[in-house]
DNA sequence: TCTGGGGTCCTAGGACCC
DNA sequence: TCTGGGGTCCTAGGACCC
């Protein structure tokens, strides 16, 4: 039957959960109605809000299929009050897409997200700036954005249950507990404060496909043509987005459910199939007396180090190309993903003085 | 009944270069 | 011959998110 990918809150309130064995969700909820997903339908669905979701700011950054923050400052002349825009939007989604929406507004997108959530389903909450940490001290631990199980554990381990009880914590003890960058994180977040923008379509980094496999034990040459079908999957996503890519990751997970990646980075960044399945090929030979041993139950393969094709051709060395391209990244999150095309031709030697324009 | 498929970011060690 | 610092890149793994 598979797992569950996603539960109404009527199935939530009987203990379902995403990722759930099927069997074990019957058994929880015995009247649940189970039905196959159709991702061609949510992909309609997501590209309809979304194109909403443009019309009305300046900056959307998609967080998800069905997530994103928006940037409204400075609308107030134009739209309304952030309150006002977040009303309309969830009346234009309904009458327009027939689906309901659930908005946090915020200082942050942090507390965006935490109110969103805490508003859901069908909701619409503020965390008005002089309530901020009011709202979010009493929320425990793992409402943290990038506080996951392992982490939890941690700080439950040390005593900290509650968002407040992280802000009461010296960064350099979080630090020592959780590493660098995880530490300064939740220290940050915990005390209200999350410099980051949001991103206007923000660039892909990395591409993937995977398939499970089950606990049934494949002969090597089976595994071998479902590798090389999904590396044509994924190429053909990378030429759909005029991308070349340097490194091939092969994803394994094996019969105890442990994980494993090999990966290799090619000397030019490439979008040719033949070159890709070449290099996936060879980290899973090279992988096959583990798989041997240990048996697979999971393939997967992710292309990474992505860059712009039309930088690859101007044949910059490497150093120049990824300087380029962190520039083509900020030309996206101005003025979209059409503007990079447009801005790597001029960049190609075409002319340098046209003015980039957004859309 | 064992666990989907798609991503992001961070860390650490070793190789290599200046 | 020995010693040192600083930086980038690659590989592998881990945690987390929806």
């Amino acid at each position: 039957m598979g797992v569950v990918l996603s539960a109404s809150y009527e199935a939530r309130a009987c203990g379902v959960r995403t990722a759930m064995g099927g069997g074990e969700a019957r058994r929880r909820c015995p009247e649940a109605v189970f039905v196959s997903p159709r991702f061609d339908a949510y992909v309609e669905a997501s590209r309809a809000v979304f194109a909403i979701f443009e019309g009305v700011a300046p900056a959307v950054e998609a967080l998800s299929i069905d997530e994103a923050f928006l940037d409204v400052r400075g609308l107030e002349h134009i739209s309304g009050t952030p309150v006002e825009i977040a009303q309309a939007l969830r009346v234009r989604v309904r009458t327009d897409v027939g689906l309901p929406i659930t908005i946090g507004i915020a200082r942050t997108k942090f507390l965006a997200k935490v109110a969103s959530r805490v508003a859901k389903p069908d909701g619409l909450l503020v965390v008005e700036p002089g309530e901020e940490l009011d709202f979010l001290h009493p929320l425990p631990v793992e409402r943290l954005w990038g506080v996951g199980e392992v982490t939890a554990r941690k700080l439950r381990a040390r005593g900290i249950t509650t968002v407040g009880e992280v802000a009461a914590t010296p960064e350099a003890a979080l630090v020592e507990l959780l590493g660098r960058a995880s530490g300064r994180h939740l220290n940050g977040l915990a005390l209200g404060r999350d410099p980051r923008p949001v991103k206007h379509r923000a660039r892909r980094r990395s591409i993937g496909a995977q398939r499970a496999l089950g606990r049934r034990p494949r002969p090597p040459d089976e595994v071998r043509s479902i590798l090389i079908a999904l590396v044509d999957r994924v190429c053909r996503r990378l030429r759909k987005a005029d991308r070349l890519c340097r490194t091939v990751v092969l994803r394994l997970r094996f019969g105890d459910y442990e994980r494993a990646t090999r990966s290799h980075t090619l000397a030019r960044a490439t979008a040719s199939t033949a070159a890709l399945q070449g290099a996936a090929t060879s980290l899973l030979e090279a992988a096959e007396p583990t798989i041997r041993h240990r048996g697979l139950t999971l393939i997967g393969v992710a292309l990474t180090g992505l860059v712009d094709e039309r930088a690859e051709q101007m044949a910059l060395p490497f150093d120049q190309r990824r300087e380029l391209d962190a520039a083509l990244d900020r030309v996206a999150e101005r003025f979209g993903s059409s503007a990079v095309t447009r801005a790597s031709r001029l960049g190609a030697g075409e002319d340098l003085t046209v003015p980039l324009l957004p859309d």
